[in-house]
DNA sequence: CATGAATGAGGCTTCATTCAT
DNA sequence: GATGAATGAAGCCTCATTCAT
């Protein structure tokens, strides 16, 4: 009975983790080829090649090249919500929660390099997906500048182009670091911290 | 017979003015087109469209789609770095410098906004002049840090982050300022200026 | 004991009986897709989902596409053939011959709308097989042709091009009736029928 | 001045005219090899190389494959029409009519026999425009037909049937013939207009 | 000089067929 | 046997660049 089940039940599973290794080799192949080539650098033909497969594969898992893009765009910018989000709600006042969100990002940065690339590197904003992905940021951080503005802990000014002014730091800075591993990231995000805390506070 | 030498005179500046005429045309319709399309967007014949001439004749005046694309990075880094040194130059100190190049920067993308998205837009850095040109600016902003940290004026920092920051504030800001015309460009400069300012001061 | 038997007589009768089943799965999937999107619109994966196997079972059945589709129209040739060959010996003369075959011609196309449209469907005849089987009816209206004009039955004429327009006119007018479910098959036969009939009697 | 706009003048017209040969080469290819390959075997290369241009040069005067495939049907079915109409205008009654317009067809087939091998042939029907092409056909012959057993020249019947008998009298053997050197467009066009007026006639 | 027709390499995508499990 | 993941040849289409007039 057991030596019957086996074929049934195992071969789906090995089917599966099969797809999945597949799956998780494009992903992997596209994001570093995405993040060395740019998006119109990148040809679908080197991301097969690069995840060892051949070109049919990758359109069993992806329809169309701008697909790949967007799902990598959508997964790190969903994933960097959700730790920023956390940042939000651990901090105190404002200007903490500023601190810890220019933190998280570059500890994200850090951890997904190449996923930064995609999203805030040459060849990236060009793209409606990425701007929107921008935007999502861009109003946390407003939100969060008219709290400190009234509370007094921010000086007063138009929160709008403050958030710009941030978020055009951090990506900045960030797409700088990208390309030179000798500086940590924490040394990074402390002197952008340091230049946005002071920049702002009343 | 006055009348026949004058064809002979006559022509060659006709022709010469034709030609610069032409080029002129050309330039123009490329700034246009690349602003509006980016590089990849667009193509030749939407330039010599632009431009009212035939395709073969971009040809005529650049070798290649690249080269129109160089020359207008050149160009607009040429003109804003030439006007941003003669901010430099007439700043009493660094913390003066710095304030007056960013309103010149924001003037200049005031006057130049198709210059300005080329070099500075969604879809430009993904080439290496343009990051060269970019650089430039920083290094600048580098010399001009250094020389405010060790009078004193300034924190002491890194100045290659804070230059990235610097340039990542007014990239982003001006970005955001050339789709929303109901803010002055002053008005944002000063902004910008402001945090800046904040965050770099002793 | 004998319980352990039948595993191995049973076993090959029951593999056989599932082989079987999915053969037939296989040719009625294969009849319903192609006759629903035609030789080029049909795709292997289509015809596999619609008979619930996976893709590789196709070809364990079939060596390639075009093999499942010669063998149905080989079926529906074959199948029509008989019925129309039945037609024709139960009939006293060749005018009543014709209008048998006509009948059974649109009887068979009331019983068999897939199958005929894949023989006479748009976007079939673009292949040699299937010209040849409608040539082969056409040899058997030629043979009744010639019987009936040397008989003095039919007017004289070039039987060749006889049969093209008899079959012509039975291929559309059912063509046209497939779409057109208001119209008793039987009706259709008989004004076809009708037309045929005066239009070849001496 | 002559001189002068010589080439203003002629250049443009010479232009003009290579556009319009290359142009006629292209259909004429279009029509050679979607004649003898059918719309699927037809490729844009094998259409490029048999009007001696290269593949782009196909893309300046079809947008796509499907273009010339429908350029092609359009131009033969407005032609075919209007001869058609022509002769329906010169008949004196239905059965007249009936008989001009069917020698008219395998005239007009005589003389574009690669038109009709398109529009008629194997591989052709599958697209709809060539099907509302032949419906135009069908309307035209309804009332024709409605119009002669009102008078009492044709038997009554139901004209949909009988004119979808018609038509497809008329294709078959239409393009039965185009594949057959040996017999005079003349010949088919006199045996089926034979069967069609006996058919209907009262 | 100017022109725009012509070119073809290059990229994307499909799908019949194979094959390891 | 059955399965469906993988394959890659083949076809469509774009557009930077060339060149005859």
């Amino acid at each position: 009975m057991a030596l019957d089940m086996e074929p049934q039940i195992d071969k789906p599973d090995r089917r599966a983790d099969r797809r999945a290794r597949t799956a998780q080799e494009l992903v992997a192949a596209a994001q570093r080829v995405l993040a060395a080539k740019g998006y119109h650098g990148a040809k679908i033909a080197d991301i097969a090649r690069e995840a060892g497969v051949g070109v049919g594969t990758f359109y069993l898992y992806y329809p169309t090249k701008e697909a790949v893009f967007l799902e990598l765009v959508e997964v790190a910018a969903t994933q960097l919500k959700s730790q920023m989000d956390d940042a939000t709600s651990q901090g105190n006042n404002p200007a903490d929660v500023s601190r810890r969100r220019i933190q998280v990002f570059f500890h994200f940065a850090a951890q997904h390099r190449d996923l930064f690339r995609i999203v805030f590197g040459h060849d990236a904003s060009f793209h409606d997906v990425v701007r929107r992905a921008q935007e999502m940021f861009v109003t946390d951080i407003v939100d969060n500048l008219r709290g400190g503005m009234e509370a007094g802990i921010f000086r007063r000014g138009n929160p709008d182009i403050w958030a710009q002014a941030l978020v055009g730091m951090c990506i900045q800075t960030v797409s700088w670091w990208v390309e030179h591993d000798d500086v940590a990231a924490e040394e990074v995000a402390g002197q952008v911290a340091g230049i946005a805390q002071n920049g702002m506070i009343a």
